[in-house]
DNA sequence: ATTTTGACTTAAG
DNA sequence: GCTTAAGCCAAAA
């Protein structure tokens, strides 16, 4: 394990219930603001998949991007509404939903 | 060790 | 609103 998907997965695994974090946020938290791709990438690559939500993590504006799961998309927007995350139509309302990334 | 790629983001057409 | 282009990072090939 490298130490940069230790702390993303880490800090995937905070977030908490109803809550969703951008993939910059966790770049940031993670140490590097401009990796926010490498966060999709080590997710895609993820081998563990449960024990990460990656159906938390979403782009920057609330849209919910990549998740090869069942449905997609689809699902992840699912669990996420199932979740109690507030939904901006086919986005995540990020003010509303979006992880502090200190505070559950 | 080098090259490629990708679940990003922002700016521009 | 959607497609293109460029920029940065880390992992995989």
């Amino acid at each position: 394990m490298t130490s940069f998907r230790q702390r993303i997965h880490a800090l995937t695994d905070q977030i908490p219930t109803g809550k969703v974090a951008t993939y910059q946020q966790l770049a940031i938290l993670a140490g590097s603001p401009q990796a926010s791709r490498a966060v999709g990438v080590c997710m895609r690559t993820n081998p563990n998949v449960p024990a990460t939500p990656c159906h938390r993590v979403v782009a920057s504006d609330g849209s919910l991007t990549g998740y090869s799961a069942s449905e997609g998309l689809l699902t992840k927007r699912a669990m996420l509404m199932k979740e109690g995350v507030e939904f901006k139509g086919l986005k995540v309302d990020l003010g509303l939903s979006k992880w502090d990334g200190t505070q559950p």
